[in-house]
DNA sequence: TTTACATTTCGTCAAACAACGAAATGTAAA
DNA sequence: TTTACATTTCGTTGTTTGACGAAATGTAAA
């Protein structure tokens, strides 16, 4: 019940609700999703850490950067159910699909090093 | 949106799942709750307006008891999942059953006017 | 190894939350 | 109407949370 709750938690937050739709799209780094929900750096790395701890999300290294997706471990059938569950109820939401559109156009390359 | 992050919310506490696992057994009062729960009757009220208002559960009078059930509107289809997905998580846990166990022997009759 | 820079961790602050008891509300029986 | 009592609302208190900037960490290129 313990790790339910955690995981509802997680999924508590509106912030971390756009992150996860955001990952529908693509892997993201950081700054990528930095720029479109325009916080800073350490608060989103926080967000971040929150959804991987719930078992939401992971991250893989690519260099410097660290690229976030959502959970593919095949053992996850929850979390995946759970993460369908969260599109259906998404769909038409319109502050989404502006996230999505605007992660579709952040690049890494530009956003990065200013 | 702002109404799924207040949805996870309510789910985020583990004393309002206790109170939705509970509920699978029997329509229950505030005060047979409170027995189970040992919380001041303020705050089981409180735990079962924030159900409430994410739309987890609804209540109907019975004379001077309130009574509290699950959500059964035949519309909100996604609430109807989330619930079984909760119940399939909780399937095997210990402190849920235990609740149930207690919330089935407890008597509206003999629990109140103490 | 030095440098550049993406990311995480740390410390702080204001807002939100869960708990309680006391007071208010509502309902049914006396 | 008075009384009894289940429930809700209100005000307070300690804890958790989300935000930030600064400092620390980690990685790859110079």
């Amino acid at each position: 019940m313990r790790q339910l709750s955690k995981l509802f938690q997680a999924l508590s937050d509106r912030t971390r609700l756009r992150i996860l739709c955001m990952l529908r799209l693509r892997p993201l780094c950081v700054c990528e999703i930095r720029e479109v929900l325009q916080l800073a750096v350490s608060t989103v790395s926080k967000h971040l850490s929150i959804l991987r701890d719930a078992g939401l999300i992971e991250d893989f290294k690519d260099g410097k950067w660290v690229n976030y997706q959502r959970n593919h471990d095949p053992q996850a059938e929850q979390i995946h159910t759970m993460l369908q569950w969260i599109d259906q109820w998404m769909a038409d939401d319109a502050q989404a699909q502006k996230d999505e559109k605007a992660a579709a156009q952040a690049d890494r390359n530009q956003i990065c090093s200013q």
